[in-house]
DNA sequence: CGAGAGGTTGAATGTACTCAAGCTGGGTGG
DNA sequence: CCACCCAGCTTGAGTACATTCAACCTCTCG
């Protein structure tokens, strides 16, 4: 891990993370406190229960949020993608354990640089009130995953939120009406099993079952091709309305 | 459902609530827009996907927030208890659908006067965040329930949950070291499984079985007696740390 | 007293889990 | 270059936990 200088003018995520609200001269001043750096596959970002030292926004890569019972079971509570936000503002502690799924590069901020900036510009703390209910509302769309959906409907609706996320950052492709989308699962089967609630084997063997009603195509173990979205999207079971 | 005046300067939840940010003068502006209003266990309180006209401080009582998917299914994204905020502040739709648990009175503020006050009163906005970012550590915390536990630590783990917000309001006693609490369910076996995302016949053998432990007493079918709360905290299996 | 909602209990079933073996692909060393 | 190793993944067989389906209980209300 190394940090290295940031330029604000020309972050891909900028006008999507909490730095989209700010004016020029305020981002200037930004750009001063913020410091890329860089995480490897499986590194620690953040210890739960220890107060993080800085904020961060993701910039690249994906980041779990765990959390673990005293036996040793997990839970994946969240995963921040890039323009995602991480850190609790104003909690001294951390609830969660913050690691890199991937490669990461996060922009990160000093805790109390970025706290007396906050302070001084009212528009970024809207922007983090506003970063915080999207986490919300993903939390509790995962409660209804968690506590009332099947296995198949879990895993199609994880891969569905992946492609969603993908998306944004332009990795799908509009084709003769039915929409097309070819990405690399940010997760192992174990880290899937952790987010969805079940163990490893149960993932694997619906990712095989969806692959051989042929809703999904295989490259490799990570890398997934979803011919038709609007099928995977029938059997992830939305939400009402 | 009728509504009447308020008068927070002897409101039990004032501190508890948003207003413990607000100085006199500012709750005397407050106390001009605040209405309370009551609604019998089972009312709707805010249809999902419908703009809510008002936002609301729970005051007695307790609010479900429910999200169901297209065949029925349902489960509780949270619960609201008294002091806890009603209403998400620059959505303009509601994620859940809000039901009173039980009776309910909620003190009310029309949503354009109450979207001003904020405007105009930093510490409000500062106040909503810490709300939402409790609303966010319970909803995260849940996900390890759903995700993670067996039947019986989910029962153990929500009777935990209502004997601690219910401790807030003041129906425990600490005995001879040992806390005993004692308390009314806020919620029917139905509603208790699809807050844990089990099925209600689970629920009630749990709960049986809890009995049948001396972990609880019964008084009806409504009111619990915990003898030792500690004992209740073993069977939860609670979070590393 | 009967009806109905909410709750409990029992028996059978099924989904996801556990345990165990085998596969695959990338990396290392002989 | 090939053999080997190992982690990550897949597949299979048996099991367990929670579900489903069904009957029955209990209390309240008309």
């Amino acid at each position: 891990m190394h940090s290295q200088e940031t330029a604000c003018e020309t972050c891909a995520v900028r006008h999507r993370s909490v730095c989209g609200a700010l004016s020029d001269d305020e981002i200037v001043r930004l750009n001063g406190i913020a410091r890329f750096k860089h995480f490897q596959a499986g590194s620690v970002i953040l210890r739960d229960h220890d107060q993080p030292d800085y904020f961060a926004n993701v910039v690249t890569g994906v980041v779990k949020l765990t959390k673990t019972l005293t036996d040793g079971r997990q839970q994946i509570v969240g995963l921040q993608f890039p323009s995602d936000f991480l850190g609790r503002p104003f909690r001294s502690k951390s609830p969660y354990f913050a690691e890199a799924a991937n490669d990461v590069t996060l922009c990160t901020f000093e805790r109390g640089q970025f706290e007396r900036l906050v302070k001084e510009t009212p528009g970024i703390e809207r922007r983090l009130f506003e970063h915080t209910l999207d986490e919300l509302d993903a939390a509790q769309e995962w409660m209804v995953l968690l506590g009332r959906k099947s296995a198949s409907e879990k895993i199609a609706s994880f891969l569905l939120m992946v492609v969603k996320r993908s998306r944004l950052m332009g990795c799908t492709h509009a084709s003769a009406g039915s929409e097309t989308g070819r990405f690399d699962l940010p997760l192992s089967r174990s880290e899937i099993a952790d987010y969805l609630g079940l163990t490893i084997e149960t993932v694997s063997r619906q990712i095989t079952g969806l692959k051989r009603q042929g809703v999904i195509h295989l490259d490799g173990t990570r890398t997934v091709i979803v011919p038709d979205v609007a099928k995977l999207e029938k059997l992830a079971e939305q939400e009402k309305e």
